[in-house]
DNA sequence: AAGTGCGACAACCGCGATTAC
DNA sequence: TGTAATCGCGGTTGTCGCACT
């Protein structure tokens, strides 16, 4: 038995939205909420399956997206992230809560990835040129060597990730902080915890939103403050636009090792969760030498990357 | 000015996971 | 408990605009 299709294909629109669709359906949301797409083609008269109405939402039309170009900041969490979970966009999205995981992944698929295969090139052929120079300083290994260091230190940051977000490490300061999650995240909260002070830099820069989106942001704006007072009832619905329930907390990437483990331990699991499923490829091994988090973070920027 | 190539990004498709009944 | 409906994710495609020839 075949997998029927999400929706009709005749009678179905396809292609780019047009700024009548966004209002209707962002008026919808406004009244309604997200959720329930499979309702929202038939209540709101959009000829779109629910599947591209909610794609529409989470990529394009939800609060609190960030639009433009990437920061150094994110582009290096990106290739952290990215190294670490591999392509697992939604995940990696959940650490930068403005940018969507369609915007990230576009990201690396146009340019860090053909950034990084370029540099990956650059080394090799700088291998080959100084190899056979032997007034070189630098000492280059030979290619199965480079390769097999690169795999191995790869594994090497699971391991220490894994070790530091290990459940023992974890207090019970994960429900205050799912409570925090959504308020820290928000655009206009002035929460005082320390997740929200992680984020108003981030928020600094929401005024790079984009195109028609701009029009739907502000009919949205008076919706997004009746709602920041609710949020604490809507749990992890991401109706303020941080979708699930996971955390973000630059001091996971960008602090130093005690803030980044004290912050991993005050964390909620999802990242524990993360390198759990990491850890099943690679288990740490007991007695093991681990990695300091800052000397991953030089390894991954220096060497793969600048 | 027209044609071509390429980058950026919005949107679609298919599959697996989750939820509702 | 099984099945269908729905949702979410990752890979891929399509389209647009810009730069270059």
């Amino acid at each position: 038995m075949g997998r029927p299709p999400c929706c009709d294909k005749e009678g179905v629109k396809k292609g780019p939205w047009t700024p009548e669709e966004d209002i209707l359906l962002v008026s919808y949301i406004q009244e309604h909420g997200p959720g329930n797409w499979k309702a929202i083609p038939s209540k709101t008269g959009l000829l779109r399956c629910s599947k591209s109405c909610r794609l529409r939402w989470t990529n394009y039309l939800r609060p609190g997206i960030k639009r433009g170009n990437f920061t150094n900041q994110e582009e290096n969490m990106i290739i952290h992230l990215q190294a670490l979970l591999g392509n697992r966009w939604a995940a990696i999205a959940s650490y930068l809560p403005q940018r969507t995981d369609n915007d990230i992944k576009n990201y690396w698929n146009t340019y860090l990835k053909k950034r990084l295969s370029k540099k990956l090139e650059e080394e090799k052929e700088g291998f080959s040129s100084i190899s056979s120079s032997s007034s070189q300083k630098k000492v280059v290994m030979p290619r199965g060597q480079w390769e097999r260091r690169l795999q191995t230190d790869i594994n090497m940051a699971k391991k220490a990730l894994t070790h530091a977000l290990s459940p023992q490490q974890n207090n019970n300061n994960n429900n205050n902080n799912n409570n925090n999650n959504i308020e820290s995240l928000s655009t206009s909260s002035s929460s005082s915890n320390s997740n929200s002070n992680s984020c108003s830099s981030n928020n600094n820069n929401i005024s790079s939103y984009a195109s028609n989106a701009d029009n739907i942001a502000r009919l949205l704006k008076g919706w997004m403050n009746n709602n920041n007072n609710n949020n604490n009832n809507n749990n992890n619905k991401g109706i303020i636009g941080i979708k699930g329930s996971e955390k973000f907390d630059e001091s996971l990437l960008y602090g130093n090792d005690e803030e980044c483990l004290e912050s991993c331990s005050n964390n909620n699991n999802s990242l524990s969760s993360e390198f759990s499923q990491s850890q099943e490829e690679s288990k740490p091994e007991i007695g093991e030498v681990l990695m300091p988090f800052h000397l991953l973070e030089k390894w991954l920027l220096d060497e793969t990357i600048m």
